[in-house]
DNA sequence: GTTTTTTGCGTGCACGTGCACGATACAATT
DNA sequence: AATTGTATCGTGCACGTGCACGCAAAAAAC
């Protein structure tokens, strides 16, 4: 690998020379700049990291991290892959500072001014998806200060990266594995959450787009909403096992599968069921084989990636690849939740 | 985040001094060693990663890299995601170099040794099951050169680490799903191969073992063996099929899934169908829905996992931890193969 | 009592980069 | 002719680490 030492001796111009070329600070000749650039093409010169993370070291980047709040399993996995990485970052310069809040437009907006109080040099955040916050964050960006979303992105905003998963794909995923645990023409019911939360809506269009092309024979009894709140789901979920006596299968498509996997529980009957994400209380369900399949979105992955790019971005100035950024989905059943 | 500079300040000494506990190169006061071993603890002090790259770049490390054929597909996605982090790990003083062969025993020997005498700093390699490899790899451990084998483990081995899936696991995944997939009495067929490659014994092992305990109405009709031949695996599957019109699931362990896919297709019989890997050729059956659910390994996350735990161990001494090195499995279906 | 060896420790350089400060040469101004 | 200004470029330091060299004092040998 070349070094601008290198390029500086080939060009027979000093280090400093190369520098003010590489990283346009203006002030060198017009030829000189050319030849120094056809060099370091050739020798596809590209900067070493240590030696950047070792001089950049004088520089030291707060990252502001918002969360939703800390009894939330999905986020403390989150959490720990941010934490993860964070660790790693340490060596380069990187702090971060954390709030976990409610899903609160309010608490949201105090959480990001606070950060902001503290100049941090980037936002990590999980987002309402609410106008003032989009707002928000596009000042920020405005301000010089990257934003990446995670989990949840927030739709036309100046955010640098959006980090989490298709939520459209894993619908489509979802239909795809109820087309093949359900054989025979069969009845399935669906247990959402509020429809201006977006993976709740996207995650039914993709079902129902596969399922209508793909797999006629399987039917939407009912589109039922429940608001993250165990019992309410329990009791939704209860009614709709009441009335659709025929029905075989239930998708939840986020939110509240505890209280509902104990209606289906306690109702005795076989039905093929899927769900989203592996915390403890889901995989539990798994275990006692009332959820079929859990489908996963790695929030460890979220994490440590949704960091990772945010420091290579501010260190390296590094724009993400769109298609790195979504986080793949993974499939669990009772066999292999580990 | 401590430094050197700094613990070497609060203990009255010099950096030397540190350096010389630090790394135990001898000759320091007995008392001086254990005062700045105590603010070294108090400290958490953890050398800085970009100073201890470009020290140690200076030190150039060859890392001999023996995977199989270059029309192995599924070897050449483990070979991108090696290269991928060669890529990365340039920075750091770290080359490659690769040699591609066939599954065989005498030109595996051969490679190694070729590697050797460019003396190379550590081995990666996807190994053959054979004693003469085992005895091989103990000799390169013992002139302290590190090893790590990747996809396939060599049992027994003093191998640093072993960087691939959980055969056994994956056995016990594939009948997971099956036990999904099938709902009433049912009748499988298993397609293997060669019984002394370790990952179909054991994925079979995996499979009949949860079988038995937890799906005994799925009985398994016959298992044969074909030897990564397209038109072998294509005429046993065929004979399979026609001497069992019940049977209504197949199981393939590995490898030539091509050629029986397609008998299965001219059958026109509707089966459940399991297999490993997400090469093209296994895709495109998926695509056809001849293939239910293929189970994949992560080949790139393999490439780039063992390289990185070689990395870690050759400059900064790090034993792999034995969970990270076990790749998670993932699962394909039509809707989510992308 | 002088020389040699041993023990314990400090210093300087290299690694690659960013950045501040100067240095040189030449043109424009007073 | 002396001064100021400008364009262009070189040099030195810092960042954290490893390692070679060497220096001082004490201990051992003569």
């Amino acid at each position: 690998m070349a070094t601008i030492k290198e390029i500086a001796e080939l060009a027979g111009v000093s280090r400093g020379t190369v520098d003010r070329v590489l990283n346009n600070r203006g002030e060198v000749n017009a030829e000189t700049a050319a030849r120094v650039m056809d060099i370091v093409k050739a020798l596809d010169y590209r900067p070493n990291k240590a030696g950047l993370a070792l001089a950049v070291r004088k520089k030291k980047y707060k990252i502001g991290v918002i969360l939703f709040s800390a009894n939330n399993p999905f986020f403390n996995e989150v959490m720990e892959g941010v934490s993860k990485k964070a660790k790693d970052l340490e060596h380069y310069g990187i702090s971060t500072i954390t709030r976990r809040i409610d899903v609160d437009v309010e608490q949201q907006l105090n959480a990001i001014d606070e950060l902001l109080a503290m100049d941090i040099n980037g936002l990590l955040i999980a987002p309402c998806n609410h106008p003032s916050i989009r707002l928000k964050i596009d000042e920020i960006v405005d301000m010089q200060i990257p934003v990446v979303t995670v989990n949840t992105d927030i739709e036309g905003s100046k955010r640098l990266a959006y980090v989490g998963s298709d939520y459209f794909q894993s619908g489509r995923t979802a239909a795809g594995l109820f087309g093949l645990l359900l054989n025979k023409p069969s009845l399935l019911g669906i247990v959402t959450g509020s429809s201006d939360v977006l993976c709740h809506t996207e995650r039914i269009r993709g079902l129902t787009e596969v399922l209508s092309t793909e797999y006629p024979g399987i039917q939407i009894a009912d589109i039922v909403e429940n608001h993250d709140d165990e019992f309410e789901s329990y009791s939704i979920t209860k009614a709709l096992l009441h009335k659709y006596p025929d029905m075989n299968a239930i998708f939840f498509t986020a939110g509240g599968v505890c209280g509902g996997c104990r209606a289906i529980l306690e109702s005795g009957r076989d039905l093929k069921v899927i769900t989203f994400d592996d915390v403890p209380t889901t995989i539990d369900m798994l275990k006692k084989g009332v959820i079929s399949i859990t489908i996963g979105q790695q929030p460890l992955r979220q994490g440590s990636k949704s960091l990772d790019i945010m420091f290579e971005h501010l260190t390296a100035g590094i724009l993400p690849k769109e298609d790195e950024c979504i986080i793949n989905l993974t499939m669990k059943i009772k066999e292999n939740y580990n």
